[in-house]
DNA sequence: GTCTATAATGAGATAGAC
DNA sequence: GTCTATCTCATTATAGAC
């Protein structure tokens, strides 16, 4: 917990908006800085090398949405409503910084040293154990409702791998979308709404036996 | 239909991988000149500027994929097989390519003017109108079930949407998969193999009334 | 800590010989 | 068409004054 001035935090913030709008390579010193409002030297007083601090957005930006899923993970609900929350809950906090989930997924593409230092860096730290937990309690749930037969078995990576997709999609091909449905901002913000009704009921629907 | 010359095409598949690889931004003229074992100079002397040659990718890049999808979509079959065929002839597909659907939505998000490039020089072309009945074939479909009762009502778009996530994520989100799961080269090849098996099921219930 | 000025290098692009 | 050599400019990075 190093006290980071003002400054310091003004480029870091300055910075994550850059590399997440441009990529890490189509990102330019210079416009980290001007956004930050102030010289490019003082970027590199701060951070020494464009890729330290490519390294440093990256980790936190990864930390701070590990930290923001994580929770909607922990809730001790039933999971159809566990599912449900998640759904709505990861919607809703991504559309606050839509184009983050596409910066994370070319990073990490791109830079898969980074993702192993940040798995490094979260676990063996305090959430990791409720982390484990929650996952584990999940993953009891579906194998119990399966043996119970409430739920058509199914292996749960794979239904971890489809409410991701579910969620994040959306926000990755988001141009894409809006070309192939014709949707201006606005009408992709009510593809959003439309889609934060419906997917919970797709996901539920699918796992009925 | 112009007739490119052998090494005009090596450099045009040599930039197609190494932009694939890198990223537009990231990708370097020499790199693309290296793998297409030609001078740096040839590779201007054939598409002028960096600028050209990746618009030119992208474009080709896009059209073969929009060729390899649009024949499992115009299938004439019932949904519920169409829905299958597609998965699974998506899946075997995309695995002999599997980054190219992360540049794709990468480029889609920093060039959108290259996705409405493409989508005039798609429209217009033969393609197009075959591509237009094969939709409504779908939607109409939709919609008789849908009134029929033997398929829960939902927004076309949105089952759209979620098919293509479905689909596509596995492969733009590889590399945290593989770290989530655990997984190594061949643990991703099985996981999709098991995939392959069980996302039409997965859809085709959560399409049930 | 912050700036101005400038060095050092990287990368795209062209000239001209063959 | 293809190469070698070179130019030019953008971009990262540092030096040194304040």
């Amino acid at each position: 917990m190093e006290t980071t001035t003002d400054t310091e935090q003004r480029i870091l913030d300055a910075a994550t908006r850059v590399f997440i709008r441009r990529g890490t390579a189509g990102a330019r010193m210079q416009e980290i800085a001007a956004e930050a409002e102030v010289t490019q030297a003082l970027v590199h007083y701060y951070f020494r090398t464009k890729e330290a601090l490519a390294e440093r957005v990256f980790l936190t930006v990864a930390r701070r949405t590990v930290g923001s899923i994580l929770p909607l993970l922990s809730q001790p609900l039933p999971l159809e409503q566990l599912i449900e929350q998640f759904v709505v809950g990861y919607i809703d906090a991504v559309r606050q910084a839509p184009f983050l989930p596409g910066y994370m997924l070319a990073e990490a593409q791109q830079h898969p040293e980074r993702l192993e230092l940040l798995f490094n860096a979260v676990v063996g730290v305090v959430p990791s154990a409720a982390a484990q937990a929650a996952l584990q309690h999940i993953e009891q749930q579906i194998a119990e409702r399966s043996a119970a037969g409430t739920m058509r078995a199914m292996p749960a990576r794979q239904l971890f791998a489809n409410v991701a997709a579910l969620c994040v999609f959306p926000f990755v091909a988001r141009p894409v979308l809006q070309l192939a449905f014709g949707l201006d901002d606005a009408g992709f913000a009510a593809f959003l709404d439309e889609r934060r009704r419906e997917l919970p009921t797709f996901i539920l629907n699918a796992l009925r036996p």
